[in-house]
DNA sequence: GGTTGACCGAAAGTGCGGTTCCGGTCAACA
DNA sequence: TGTTGACCGGAACCGCACTTTCGGTCAACC
């Protein structure tokens, strides 16, 4: 066979996400998204060898996608690489789409163990070279204890929030949002104007880096060949 | 009966908790507890009207040991009442409790029902007086957006982080009630000294409020007579 | 050559007796 | 009068045979 259709590919994902989140995991079967796709089960085998890197496959297309929207907005604005804005966005787009939210909540009966540790180990070495390259250009404060820890710590709170409790469901996702910006902006940020230069080196810096990886993800999507190398 | 030993009631609490501690409220029998203590079974029952009554008197001590804890310290140094003080010293003294961890984190197969809705409004209405308070006094920034949300939402993560990950796992407890510490302090508490007179007022209010808390909790521990009123 | 779906075996689910466990009671005891 | 532990019944647990589901393969088909 040697290269399958991509377009195909991309139909066959678009049905395993909307299986995978009516119905969890473990319930879809290889089946089920053949038929809603309207080919054979063999033709799936086509494409990935099997079901687990079909739903790697998946999660790294919307990872893809939602860094591809934050690249998007960087390019149109590059303030937006100022940490609060930076993380609020994300933020946002994150809790928009579902399946990145499922997966972050590493809702167990919703994934097998979809541990993809080469791309854990890319967003860890991004997120270091984040904080290193805004400490630099002075865009984050200088005397953060422990920094790596304090703005996980300090963010973490904003996306489990809402699943163990209902506390706050009334509270429009915009509104927590901008209370995360506000957060961040304060607590980690200088106070007074950033630097424009600053700003725009940041921001060139960082959308390579995104783009790097964006790139990352999106050659792992279609490169299941299951014979050998890529078609 | 009408007034059992207060001393032997808190010998079986200190039973049960060891036992809840290393098996799970599941698996901890009556029969088990009352063996540790060495009385007959019936004898439980005398203090407590059924299982979850007892498992309920065993966190309001816990949650009354730990709130007289910070009671002291507010009142061996009234700054203790600042936020980014009260709230990092809440973190440690939490942390150093396994069973008000385990409780907090709502451990499911811990506990069986111990939503105990009176406390939680109590608690809530503490919340809410206390950030008043703050606001009234100078010692809370007034321009944080959705105060409530974002004290909640900034501050879980410190809880949770390590329930979900390891990554962090290495850093000593007290290092990151320092960083907790900083993030409040930066985030939410104005910049300059704060004013000693409303330290003092603030202390004064806050304390007898945590003082009322302590009472009603320590009121419901013993007080579960099986047949009718308190003894 | 690309595509398919019947087929295989492993694994998960199901139904059901039989057994154990355990919260709660209460007659007997000290 | 305070305390106990044998006792009761319901619920959880266990083992087991039977059934169903489903990931992955491959001979056949177009």
């Amino acid at each position: 066979m040697s290269h399958p259709n991509r377009e195909r590919a991309d139909r066959i994902l678009d049905a395993a996400g909307e299986l995978l989140l009516r119905m969890g995991y473990r319930k879809v079967a290889v089946d089920d998204i053949a038929r809603a796709v309207g080919i054979g089960k063999g033709t799936v085998y086509l494409h990935w060898r099997n079901k687990e890197l079909l739903f790697q496959a998946l999660m790294m297309r919307e990872s893809a996608d939602l860094t591809d929207e934050i690249l998007g907005r960087i390019k149109a604005d590059p303030a937006m690489i100022l940490p609060h804005r930076m993380i609020s966005a994300s933020f946002l787009v994150t809790h928009r789409r579902p399946l990145v939210m499922a997966m972050l909540r590493g809702n167990a009966d919703m994934f097998g163990s979809l541990g993809d540790l080469a791309l854990r180990k890319q967003q860890d070495e991004l997120r270091t070279q984040f904080e290193e390259t805004m400490l630099r250009h002075g865009l984050i404060r200088s005397d953060v204890p422990n920094l790596t820890y304090a703005l996980n710590a300090s963010t973490l709170g904003f996306y489990l929030g809402d699943t163990l409790s209902d506390e706050f469901a009334g509270i429009p996702l915009e509104e927590k949002a901008d209370v995360l910006a506000y957060m961040i902006r304060t607590a980690f940020e200088p106070a007074g104007e950033p630097d424009p230069g600053a700003v725009a080196d940041v921001a060139a810096d960082l959308g390579s880096a995104l783009e790097q990886l964006v790139s990352g993800y999106r050659q792992g999507i279609y490169a299941h060949d299951p014979t050998r190398a890529p078609g």
